[in-house]
DNA sequence: GCCGTTTTCGGCCCGACTGTTTTCAGTCG
């Protein structure tokens, strides 16, 4: 899409601008490509109708640049930029506590350049002798590219979901069957490239895949797999199966390895061969499953697996018992329980989420802005709660859902919440979070998260390790003690699903599950678009065995109100 | 670079923390 395109090159632009140490203009670049890539509409609409003005955060110089890239599909500002100073060292920015002095610095010093060049300096001990940095600079930076390397080549589930859909809508016509495959179908949190497998025919599939517009460079084209690297670095695989063995393929080819294994070998005990052709008598070699999935589990004695259990943690002894979860589904999702209005650092209105949310089908959403000791979002203090609250009831009136009138406060050092008790009281729902002080022992963070839970105050914890996938380990903490704490203050714990946070985990989900604790999801929205995470949330509901039953948003408006106020 | 108006240029989020210093710069959220 055009708007994320614009998008990126307007963050490029701003990393690049503040590695030369220029001011302000990072941040108007930033701000036009958040409300850009956060817009419904296509900004081609706001082009040809030379509106592009009308977009707040749009002034002259950069309606002439998107102009540009419309008329000429690049932009010669960025060019230029990228001239001045090694496109690498935008890379080098994303490493934890390097920003843009620290980068240039390298770059003027040591002729750091990119990710390789910096590794090489940090192992080889002469990062420290730069003034301003040492030793334990240069171990940070040696472990900030360890965490960077090992999601490199992976990527976010909200980049890649989109892109194989439309692959799978494009391919559809010549397609039998088709089907998403892989980690991507087992909606793992990130995905390494995307996997599609088909029937049909084959040379017209594989024409078709590899003249797909999106498609840099076809890296293997072959009888039965293409490969490709689409724009953006992701590689795509197709691979076409007849029919008969479409199940088999599908089950072989999504995985996981162990879960594979795991049945491979019940196969064999059973006197079968399972591979992705079908699964086959031993004696006779004759074939006895693999048109679909169903078939082959089914002849193994178990129940059908959902692809978002296929982990080999229990999943294959619960299918035997036919004790398998009836998985919570996105259908069941009656509201959204995290979301930002642009009181704090949301772009929309709290008419426009409320909107947006009730085209979605949902009974209601909570609009949660962060508190007042998050000064980087806009956090509220009291008196801008209250303000709100007019806003909150004026937008009610118009809207068929409910609007939950919420907050999410800061958990402070101490453990104390960045609110009035009375005003936290008065609110309808309570998201408490972690935004400052990542870097406290595991028991001094464990100790304030759960002091605060005593407060009684808090009914949801929202993104309880506050990772950030490839970006931000997780906070220390002790998250056994964060459960039973949980469950004994009944605190909720959320599945935040925005793509990049994810957090819960599916891990953590599941253990909090078995200790009696409710799950919450919520998009964590700042923009429109980010309300359909919802489905990647419910995703990473499903790898950690959650039952409707176990995930609040399930409850109706009036079943949700009964429950806040009783717990 | 945008915005808003004191209509022509000044203000733009800023406090906490860390690691490096020896009083502070850089990063992060």
């Amino acid at each position: 899409m055009l708007n994320k395109k614009i998008a990126d090159i307007f963050y490029d632009i701003a990393d690049l601008l503040e590695l030369e140490g220029v001011d302000f203009k990072p941040r108007a670049y930033r701000k036009a490509a958040r409300k850009i890539e956060g817009m419904k509409e296509d900004i081609l609409d706001y082009y040809e109708n030379d509106e592009l003005r009308e977009i707040e955060g749009i002034g002259k110089a950069i309606e002439e640049k998107i102009n540009e890239i419309i008329e000429t599909g690049g932009l010669e500002y960025l060019d230029d930029l990228k001239d001045e100073l090694p496109e690498g060292l935008i890379d080098v920015m994303k490493v934890p506590d390097i920003g843009p002095k620290k980068a240039k610095k390298l770059y003027e010093e040591l002729d750091i350049t990119d990710l390789d060049s910096l590794k090489e300096s940090a192992g080889s001990g002469e990062i420290r002798e730069i003034k301003g940095f040492g030793r334990k600079t240069e171990d940070k930076i040696l472990r900030g590219i360890d965490m960077l390397e090992k999601i490199s080549g992976r990527h976010l589930l909200n980049e890649v979901l989109p892109l194989a859909d439309s692959l799978i809508e494009y391919l559809g016509p010549d397609a039998e069957m088709i089907e998403k495959a892989g980690s991507l179908r087992r909606l793992k949190e990130t995905i390494g490239d995307v996997d599609i497998l088909a029937s049909g025919d084959t040379s017209k599939l594989m024409d078709s895949f590899s003249n797909y517009a999106d498609v840099d460079e076809v890296l293997v084209k072959g009888e039965t797999k293409t490969s490709v690297r689409m724009e953006g670095g992701i590689q795509a695989d197709l691979r076409v199966v007849d029919k008969e063995s479409f199940g088999a393929a599908l089950q072989y080819f999504t995985g996981s390895k162990e879960h594979n294994v795991e049945l491979r070998q019940i196969a064999i005990d059973q006197g079968y061969k399972l591979n992705e052709y079908g699964l086959f008598s031993k004696d006779d070699e004759k074939k006895v499953a693999g048109e679909d999935e169903e078939s082959i589990y089914e002849t193994l004695g178990m129940d059908w697996i959902p692809p978002e259990l296929r982990e080999n943690r229990g999943e294959i002894e619960a299918a035997r018992n036919s004790e398998l979860p009836q998985l919570v589904e996105i259908d069941d999702i009656k509201g959204d329980l995290q979301c930002h209005s642009d009181w704090s650092d949301g772009v929309n209105t709290i008419l426009e989420v409320g909107k947006a949310a009730q085209e979605k089908g949902y009974e209601y959403i909570a609009i949660t802005d962060h508190s007042e000791s998050l000064t980087v979002a806009g956090g509220l203090d009291k008196q801008e709660i209250q303000e709100r609250e007019e806003e909150i009831r004026s937008a009610q009136e118009e809207l068929d859902i409910k609007l939950l009138s919420g907050i999410e406060v800061d958990i402070k050092k101490d453990g104390s919440l960045d609110m009035d008790h009375e005003t936290l009281e008065r609110l309808d729902i309570v998201l408490g979070a972690v935004h400052s002080n990542f870097r406290m022992e595991a028991e001094e963070q464990t100790k304030r998260i759960t002091d605060a839970f005593s407060t009684g105050l808090i009914d949801i914890f929202a993104h309880p390790t506050g990772r950030k996938i490839g970006e931000r380990e997780p906070y220390k903490v002790d998250m056994r003690e964060i459960v039973k704490s949980a469950r004994e203050n009944s605190v909720v714990l959320e599945i935040n699903a925005s793509p990049q946070r994810l957090d819960l985990d599916s891990l953590d989900a599941r253990e909090a599950k078995d200790k009696g604790v409710l799950i919450s999801l919520g998009t964590d929205a700042h923009g429109l678009q980010h309300l359909d995470f919802m489905k990647y949330g419910v995703g990473i509901a499903r790898r950690g065995w959650l039952e409707k039953d176990d995930v609040i948003n399930t409850l109706s408006y009036d079943e949700l109100i009964d429950f806040l106020k009783g717990r």
